[in-house]
DNA sequence: GGAAAAAGTTGAAGTAGATTAGGAAATATG
DNA sequence: CATATTTCCTAATCTACTTCAACTTTTTCC
């Protein structure tokens, strides 16, 4: 499938557009194959796109100065990525955006999404529709890593997002949820002390 | 200070509005004082407004079985406070909201909200801007949360957020940045075993 | 302003999960 | 298709933080 005519295809689950209108969101996207280990957002240097997964894994992480990474965020089809802090306020970046496997992604230009919201309020209104809808995930998110054990996160991430366990490798996962890639590794074993 | 001309100053931080625009944007809000105590979202009832605080202090929060309290979310002068996943999607909450000292509080129901996104394009961008930037801050708490000692999370908070020491409980603060009253306290008195 | 409740403190003992280290599978690549 | 690299697993030991319990201080409110 043409990867154009999804997101145009994706907008219109948000907002109703005309023929004209999707066609003009569409053509603000440039199509860009990434490789499996391609970063596409850098520490240091700011992030000027964000990126919409056509087909394929991504993940953002953080690296200590020990040299350890921690997993902010996944995405697979379907799903956004980029480092939001450095692409919203265009300063530099924190993070790597990773891609898991190679990837097919959307990028969509940090003044290409400008000129959209002033050329249209319904691209204004998609926008500001997709940053609501993360910001209440990322609340539920915050929730369940103050509120749960290790387990249990993991057991919820299983049942809310099976597509995602076909992509993600262990060590990516483990530190999503806030763990060790050794303990997780219990848990799905269910070697963990004190389980049956 | 007149609260409805605080949100109209607030705004004009972020969109510039005709004085017509402004009084517009003021008069969708309601001005409501709450006490010490006092919830105004609960679990189980959807959350039909978001409040934007003029004075004073409050938190969110989420009650496990065993009756355990995890803040979510605090909020004094300037800041908004909901449970966002009930409010954006009109859900039944999870949490409560909860006044932690006599407040101020701007309410904007949800409906009015709509109306005034419809009104005015202006409005969306307003509303689209608030978002993507608590996304930005959400992904550095979670980022926090993921790579930091409690230790470390606390010297962070004191030094972004001093204005918030004067008015939150430590037992409100401790479980919002994810430890215990008690672990808190010793950090706060040096007394971290294996610290000097 | 005094009693009761709520909030904060301290220390001892316990535990969820980290660290370390080594080996076994799986996957990539010449 | 063999071997190098990456990922995953297991088990022993360790530790950052929790739990529990008793106490002190601060705040509330009649």
């Amino acid at each position: 499938m043409d990867p154009q005519y999804q997101i145009a295809s994706y907008i219109q689950r948000f907002i109703s557009l005309t023929e004209e209108e999707a066609s003009h969101f569409s053509s603000k996207f440039k199509v860009v194959k990434v490789r499996k280990k391609q970063f596409i957002v850098q520490p240091n240097f700011t992030a000027k796109k964000r990126f919409y997964v056509v087909e394929g894994a991504l993940r953002s992480f953080v690296v200590n100065k020990s040299g350890q990474e921690t997993t902010i965020a996944l995405a697979i089809n379907d799903w956004w990525i980029t480092d939001y802090n450095s692409y919203i306020f265009q300063q530099p970046a924190t993070m790597f955006v990773e891609a898991l496997e190679s990837s097919t992604l959307l990028e969509l230009d940090f003044e290409k999404e400008q000129d959209l919201k002033k050329s249209n309020p319904k691209f204004e209104t998609f926008f500001r529709i997709i940053a609501e809808r993360g910001l209440a995930s990322q609340q539920r998110r915050i929730t369940m890593n103050l509120t749960k054990s290790a387990e249990e996160r993991y057991t919820y991430f299983t049942e809310k997002y099976p597509q995602f366990l076909q992509h993600i490798p262990q060590y990516a996962l483990a530190s999503y949820l806030g763990m060790t890639t050794e303990f997780l590794s219990k848990i799905r074993n269910n070697k963990v002390k004190g389980k049956s």
